[in-house]
DNA sequence: TTGTGTTTTATTGCCTCC
DNA sequence: GGAGGCAATAAAACACAA
């Protein structure tokens, strides 16, 4: 399985933006490029090296190293990242290893550290993209309630108007000086003069900016439409 | 036991810095 | 130009399920 399908494994729907990677995007791109076109096969100087001076029989081609001396490295990678030549001449006698283990041990575990980090990096973006992702699902809910509220208003409005056109187009002043109108099938919301303006044919093109807006911008002008008195159970939480 | 996946140790080639 | 760092990779060592 190549690297990419591993990662695609991994990390199935997520993807960096180019923005993240800048070296892969200037000359250090082709480099890395360059890099994964390189393909090598270990010298055979090297390979004997590995086998062992004496033939290569049982002497271990790779040797492990002691649990003690993994965490008295990994102490000293506590302490300090990177070592200066004394320090890995000091800590490879300590030890009893060469100098060149000691280096190499510490490069492969900056190597793990470095990972490690950014496999915590990722995680931490992926939760912040899935908390933005769920939030906009909240929003695009409220803004489909909204709309649906503003068909209602609209059409109250529409019967209100026939009902003045009516009673003053007959002459009567029909009773009673209280004249606050009233919904049957929207009694908890007050139709507010004031906010007549806003939901005209303007509004709709700013409803459907509410979907874009911060949660906190959003808030807010939940927070002026209920002081406006312009009040209803998806505002409840707001007043 | 064996096949397979993961981790660890080591090498290679390129780059940067002094 | 040499030393040291890093990315990519190889390959041994290890873990573990079947």
């Amino acid at each position: 399985m190549s690297r990419e399908e591993d990662e695609k494994l991994l990390f199935p729907s997520f993807a960096f933006p180019a923005e993240c990677f800048p070296e892969a995007a200037t000359s250090g791109g082709e480099q890395k490029k360059a890099r994964q076109r390189r393909r090598r096969k270990v010298k055979p100087e090297a390979a004997a090296a590995l086998a062992g001076e004496s033939g290569g029989d049982e002497q271990a081609k790779k040797r492990r190293l002691s649990d003690e001396q993994a965490r008295f490295l990994e102490m000293s990678f506590k302490k300090e990242r990177k070592l200066e030549t004394p320090r890995k001449v000091q800590l490879a006698a300590e030890l009893g290893l060469d100098a060149k283990q000691v280096a190499v041990w510490f490069q492969n575990r900056r190597a793990r550290h470095k990972s490690k980090l950014m496999e915590e990096e990722f995680a931490k973006l992926r939760s912040a993209h899935d908390a933005v992702v769920l939030q906009n699902c909240h929003l695009e809910t409220e803004l489909l309630k909204l709309k649906e509220r503003l068909a209602d208003v609209e059409e109250e409005k529409a019967k209100l108007a026939a009902v003045a056109a009516a009673t003053t187009g007959g002459g009567g002043g029909g009773g009673g000086g209280s004249s606050s109108p009233t919904s049957s099938s929207f009694s908890t919301v007050t139709y507010h003069p004031a906010l007549a303006g806003q939901f005209g044919v303007e509004a709709a093109a700013e409803e459907a900016d509410l979907t874009y807006m911060s949660e906190y911008a959003y808030n807010s002008y939940m927070l002026e439409l209920a002081a406006a008195g312009y009040c209803g159970g998806v505002y409840d939480q707001f007043s």
